[in-house]
DNA sequence: GACTAAAACTAATACTATTAGTTTTAGTAA
DNA sequence: TTACTAAAACTAATAGTATTAGTTTTAGTC
């Protein structure tokens, strides 16, 4: 019964790690404490339910991507810019894909940070977007788009529906990216 | 305790129902049996269990949805249907929110008839891109790459992403299915 | 060395799905 | 009409879930 370091810190990423483990469906606090060494209840001394816990494993999981969009991005501009991070975001969601299932609940946790945790997403893609000839509002249409093919592809491959084995999945996507880049380059310019 | 007249139909689109009504993450069989007018444990009598629900009120939604995509794009060509099919998919989703999220879970039902239900979406717009000039290939890359970017839209907007009320939600969609029209009349022909 | 607040605990509650065993019902056969 | 059977309802119990209340222990401070 000695004091266990827990802290909100550690709950959050251990359990970050143990919906990766179980699948997101199947974590419970009860395994969370035990992989603690701890007992569930007391785990309410740092955390105010499972539904804080899923919220804070959500923004756990959307930070981790924004950092891995922003690495792929470094001195990379452009069309390069836009393959690269990609490539690298469906990178992330097949290396993490339980715990890419966090980062589409984040909205429903209704806290005001989500407008910022949401922005880290979205932030790298209107960077690279800046840099075409687009007005403002045509940029917010066009990345809503492409975030839109990215998840959907993303998560479409994960639950299982791209199935028929003589297209490769890879290419689909490549090709996908390719579409977007070639209309975005159509803007003028 | 009279027989009611209960079967696996009236099970199933009673559950699709009360998906609807309570949320794909609050349904139970309780909340099921109660509505039927039935002890829980006497649904055990038609169904194998809570999965087996699940996956045919996945099923269901579905097949629903393949009948409104069939009705959409029914005497209509080209670039003409693959926009009313496109509209009538998001309308499906926007007015069952909660049942279209279980369309997303269809494959993870590991049944057999699985590959012929994914098809039921897959088919309607395949027979749109046949009227085109791509290989049987890049039909299936392009219609990888507009059902991600389908899904995906409907998905995020239903959980909250797109919120930036300076860019309208329905323009980016049709922006963004113009977009896949243009690339698709790019091949050839 | 006593005091306090944080953090662990135990115990109980109300849900969930599921199983086993029992009773009732509806329909069929004698 | 009565007896039989199988389906379909039931009751009761189990194991798992989150959560709350109340208690004990611990670590650090005065």
């Amino acid at each position: 019964m000695a004091k266990k370091g827990l802290d909100s810190k550690i709950i959050i990423s251990t359990a970050a790690q143990l919906v990766e483990e179980k699948g997101y469906d199947h974590f419970s606090l009860n395994e969370l404490a035990l992989k603690l060494g701890v007992k569930t209840a007391s785990l309410y001394n740092h955390i105010e339910g499972l539904q804080e816990v899923n919220s804070k494993v959500s923004h756990l999981a959307v930070s981790r991507l924004h950092l891995i969009l922003e690495a792929s991005i470094a001195r990379k501009e452009r069309d390069e810019a836009l393959m690269s991070l990609t490539l690298a975001y469906r990178d992330f969601a097949k290396k993490n894909p339980e715990l890419y299932k966090a980062v589409i609940k984040l909205p429903t946790s209704e806290d005001d940070q989500l407008k910022e945790s949401g922005a880290q997403v979205v932030e790298p893609i209107i960077a690279i977007l800046r840099k075409y000839a687009l007005n403002e509002v045509d940029r917010i249409h066009f990345s809503r788009a492409l975030r839109s093919a990215i998840h959907g592809f993303v998560e479409m491959e994960e639950a299982g529906f791209f199935r028929r084995h003589d297209a490769n999945i890879d290419i689909s996507y490549e090709k996908m990216i390719e579409g977007y880049i070639v209309i975005l380059n159509s803007y003028n310019n």
